[in-house]
DNA sequence: AGCATTTCTCTTCCCTGGAAGATATGCTCA
DNA sequence: TGAGCATATCTTCCAGGGAAGAGAAATGCT
């Protein structure tokens, strides 16, 4: 019972047996894995007439609660995409009524955009179906198992990106 | 010491109290580490003067061994992506004359493409330094804690997936 | 053999995001 | 006040991948 990430090691265990592949044990099958589940939630999504960088910034407004509103590059910096990309994706989402944009009033350099209330009740629906969706998908895991991944996904995180400072 | 995504989570747990957000904890780790962990990886491609398709056509042919040829359609589902993309990738490989396209001798509806020599010269330095690139990566981990987790990477992918034949 | 079907690759068009620069506004300090 | 710098957003151009279809060659069926 070999997966694919074994198979591909065995082969270079063959050509570059000076080389110890074992990591990839590891990221492979993490990569492998978060494309598999990134396929499964853009699924999901679609059924909602969103792509997922809409999805996004969507999820980023309702979630900060009312008024629903937050300025592009907020919006870029919680999505971690550039400004550039997330003028886009506004462009896309206020062309479909979800959001609109208005001129900041203390700043007129700044806009802010706001969830139409078109634009809360697709993703109050989206999002409902999407955490149905993601319980479907760590089904397989146990209770521990989930606990266990979560734990060292966590500690690998932070040790990779230092710990981050509670600040909102 | 909250991280970013439980920060996510509690904003949701206030916004939408109706719903329970555990999976998010795995996935949406999951996802963040995968993203992180391309990103360093894709930084040693650039070294190398390749981008990630370009490593992964080149590799995919290296660890096929001798003579260091597939046809486009098998580099296709080797590395997962749709011909039309791998079209393009080895359009820029021939360019850089790090693979060549012949057609195929039995069939001439076919292409094979193999390595040059300086693609050889190319994804071996390349590789060695995306190995010891993947080293660093994991050394944060114990070894205990590194095989804990490709153990629950392994079972989570194989539940979704199904087990996979041993096939070549 | 001849015609239809299948297989394989490549081409074209589109979508999305990144990088860098343009534009507009605000801010600081002499 | 005004010049220069900082900030915020948008625009433009490019890179890369997906989807669908075109073209060429092999295969199957009668």
């Amino acid at each position: 019972m070999e997966d694919r990430v074994a198979r591909i090691m065995g082969q270079w265990q063959v050509e570059r047996p000076d080389l110890d592949v074992s990591p990839q044990g590891v990221i492979g099958r993490l990569h492998r894995l978060a494309d598999r589940l990134r396929d499964e939630l853009v699924a999901e999504y679609v059924h909602h007439g969103l792509g997922e960088g809409e999805f996004d910034v969507l999820a980023a407004l309702r979630r900060i609660g009312e008024p629903f509103e937050l300025a592009p590059g907020e919006l870029a910096r919680h999505t971690m995409v550039t400004t550039g990309a997330m003028s886009k994706r506004i462009d896309r989402l206020e062309e479909s009524g979800l959001v609109t944009r208005r001129t900041s009033v203390g700043d007129r350099r700044g806009r802010v955009v706001g969830l139409t209330p078109a634009g809360v009740a697709v993703i109050d629906e989206a999002f409902t179906a999407h955490i149905a969706n993601e319980h479907r998908l760590v089904a397989p895991l146990s209770d521990e198992e989930r606990a266990d991944l979560e734990r060292l996904l966590a500690r690998w995180l932070e040790a990779l990106e230092g710990p981050e400072l509670v600040s909102r």
